[in-house]
DNA sequence: CATTGTTGTAATCAAATGATTACAAGCGAT
DNA sequence: ATCGCTTGTAATCATTTGATTACAACAATG
């Protein structure tokens, strides 16, 4: 369905293997971390050979500064949506607030622009990609407070829930939903309406990690 | 004061030397992560040899499981003394949640602590650690539900400010003080009460750096 | 003082990995 | 067709790094 191993060593055009690469390698990225993920591992995952990625990228760190990039930029795009929609409604900032969690909990169906912003978030230590990450930290903070208009203890509030949500996420909490009695609760209530959504993904996860190795 | 280089080859009893080695353990795993620690930074961290680190332990992922373990153990340990607290003074479960997440916010005085434990929460994936990582949060999750006998939704509203707490720490977000307002407001928000300690330890960290270079 | 166990390191290994080089193969334009 | 640009890989490099080995220094014990 969404991205698979697909096209095998076809001639493509640059700028579409591209976006191939950076598919790629948000998940990898999302899953393993910036050092734990290999340059290799994203070209298997995107069906080409290591020295392209890193031709194309220049450096394993580009690609990590663009697939950030292009996950803040997906992000912003979704809150500044939801913030028209929110003016356009005439509501409060409290229905704002929510309108515009239902648009990050969205941005759960593609897994790696979340785990790679998070992954991004504990790299503070590094010089280049953690000056980065906190201003992309801030910018949505500010789209938050000054664009949404909500006040500062509301968007901390939002904020943390997301956290916590990425934190699940990356802990693979859901798989053990429906094994664990305390995990259930915990992931039902933080994930709420987009339980489905969040199973799913996992269900398909696993799947595929069975039909590998069977 | 707490942990500088010390000690520089003397011979010392093995069960010290092993307390020396977590220590230089915990605070490079929290900073750099599982994958981007080197046994060799937590040796000189230490001020010994980098093989003496690894048969110490027997492997790197031997030592970050028993950082891991260690940074648990602090937290459940700081938990259920306050969770004993409030139950001795009669206190009701808002002001128990409170006093707990009091007893979190201390435990930043070793950054440590609660960034190994944050690393360790990305590592879902990983067959080994992230069933550790899993285990430990949902034995949190179960001391605040059945211990502290908090309500489900206020045990998400509580891990979630812990999320968002060790996410600023580890996006070294305190750095930004004073120098950017957005940080400034949102830093303040978020650490409240322990906002001066939170300051001081990341003064402390620049003035170190710097020393270092100079 | 020899013996034995503990504490520690220098030297080195093998594997992993990001990056580079050289080269091949397709495709469009003249 | 061939020249030149783009797309792609195989082979290889240099570094990093976790782990191993061999050995040294010291302390306790008899």
């Amino acid at each position: 369905m969404s991205s698979m191993k697909e096209t095998s060593a076809e001639r493509i055009p640059a700028a579409e293997r591209r976006e191939q690469i950076l598919a790629a390698a948000s998940q990898v990225f999302g899953e393993r971390g910036y050092v734990g993920a290999t340059t290799d591992l994203v070209a298997k995952q995107a069906g080409i050979s290591q020295p392209y990625v890193v031709r194309m990228f220049g450096s394993k760190e580009n690609l990590f500064l663009e697939v950030l990039s292009r996950a803040l930029d997906t992000l912003t795009r979704a809150f500044r949506a939801a913030i028209a929609a929110s003016h356009a409604a005439g509501e409060d900032t409290e229905a704002r607030g929510s309108r515009i969690g239902l648009a990050y909990a969205d941005l759960i169906s593609d897994r790696g622009i979340l785990l790679s912003l998070m992954q991004g978030f504990l790299l503070g230590h590094d010089p280049v990609i953690g000056e980065r990450a906190r201003e992309g930290f801030l910018e949505i903070y500010d789209i938050m407070r000054n664009e949404a208009g909500l006040e500062a203890d509301h968007v901390v509030t939002f904020l943390s829930h997301g956290m916590l949500f990425n934190t699940l996420v990356a802990l693979r909490m859901p798989e053990a939903y429906g094994v664990d009695a305390m995990a259930t609760e915990l992931v039902d209530c933080t994930f709420r309406t987009k339980l489905d959504t969040v199973l799913h993904i996992f269900e398909n996860e696993n799947a595929k990690g069975s039909a590998a190795r069977g």
